[in-house]
DNA sequence: GTCTATAAAGCGATAGAC
DNA sequence: GTCTATCGCTTTATAGAC
């Protein structure tokens, strides 16, 4: 028996790293060892259900490990430095995509629309809360909130483009001084 | 006749709505209003020499109208002001995606990776020696030129993941305002 | 220079054996 | 549950008429 979860890990790198289109049965076959029988056994839905699984695993995991915490933290400055940790793992400094961020850049949006939208509104608004919750007004924490993710996306293609992962730890650690000063 | 530059334009809209994968033959065809034999007269290359003269397009566009202004400008904190409102323009307030942001991301990196390199390097580099020259340390102006190309790009994630125009355009005056002053 | 016809390969998806 | 064989379609690219 195969199971689902242990494949849409394999699954979501083949998506990173040939987007939407460029991810062909073929290729998702070999990196995950299975056949196309298996895959539709596993997926009825095809190549789009696979797609929408790999993003609400992807949500999920954010949610548990970055979003909840930003909410709930009582010292809501700690919750924020353990995001940029957070962040920094698994964007690998700037070397891995953020497979959402690509799906806002392509033809897929419309498709995967919702998912993507419902995302990042939730990193902003969990982002904002703890930032609230630590001394800032209401207005400047939305508002810083929205501006550590554009620059956590922005850093992701910049870093990539010119292929220097300190782009992104350089972002990283300035917008960590900007988050703890209050 | 057929002019090659004429057909560019249409062409790079159809590598930013779909893709470089999904940007088939069949769709350029009727975006441009071509046969196969006469965008194989064009670019005898194919699909890659497509895809590559629209970079080079692109790049010579953000060379003129951006890099070089940036570099010679007299007044060296106006040309960096009309660089905020040719970005807005391009870009479309973030509804437009930047088409070599989303090759950075996709695998297509490894193809054009030195046309990528090159013109966000040279985008940082302008911006970066406009800004020294309006007063500022060269380790700073640096930082700021790297920041403001990191918020654009992510900016246009944003905007477009939340389908905001409004995420764009805040991030473009806070910006404006940060490189105004000294 | 532009077209249509066609080739050869790859695509997503399905059927059926085991 | 997993495989192979296959369908029907689309893909990039070429050939040749005009």
């Amino acid at each position: 028996m195969t199971s689902r979860a242990e494949t849409l890990s394999k699954l979501a790198e083949v998506f990173r790293a040939h987007g939407y289109e460029g991810a062909s049965l073929a290729r998702i076959g070999r990196a995950t060892g299975l056949g196309k029988g298996s895959l539709y056994n596993l997926f009825p839905g095809g190549k789009a259900e696979m797609a929408t699984c790999v993003l609400a695993e992807i949500d999920g995991w954010f949610e548990t490990n970055l979003y909840a915490p930003l909410r709930a933290a009582e010292r809501p400055g700690e919750a924020v430095a353990a995001m940029f940790d957070a962040v920094d793992a698994y964007f690998r400094s700037g070397r891995r995509v953020c497979l959402v961020g690509v799906v806002a850049l392509g033809s897929e949006r419309d498709r995967f629309g919702e998912a993507v939208r419902s995302y990042f509104a939730r990193w902003v608004a969990a982002l904002a809360d703890a930032l609230q919750r630590s001394g800032r007004d209401a207005a400047g924490s939305t508002a810083l909130a929205e501006e550590i993710v554009v620059q956590i996306q922005g850093a992701i293609v910049l870093s990539r483009a010119l292929d220097q992962p300190a782009v992104f730890s350089r972002a990283m650690t300035a917008l960590r001084a900007r988050a703890a000063a209050d």
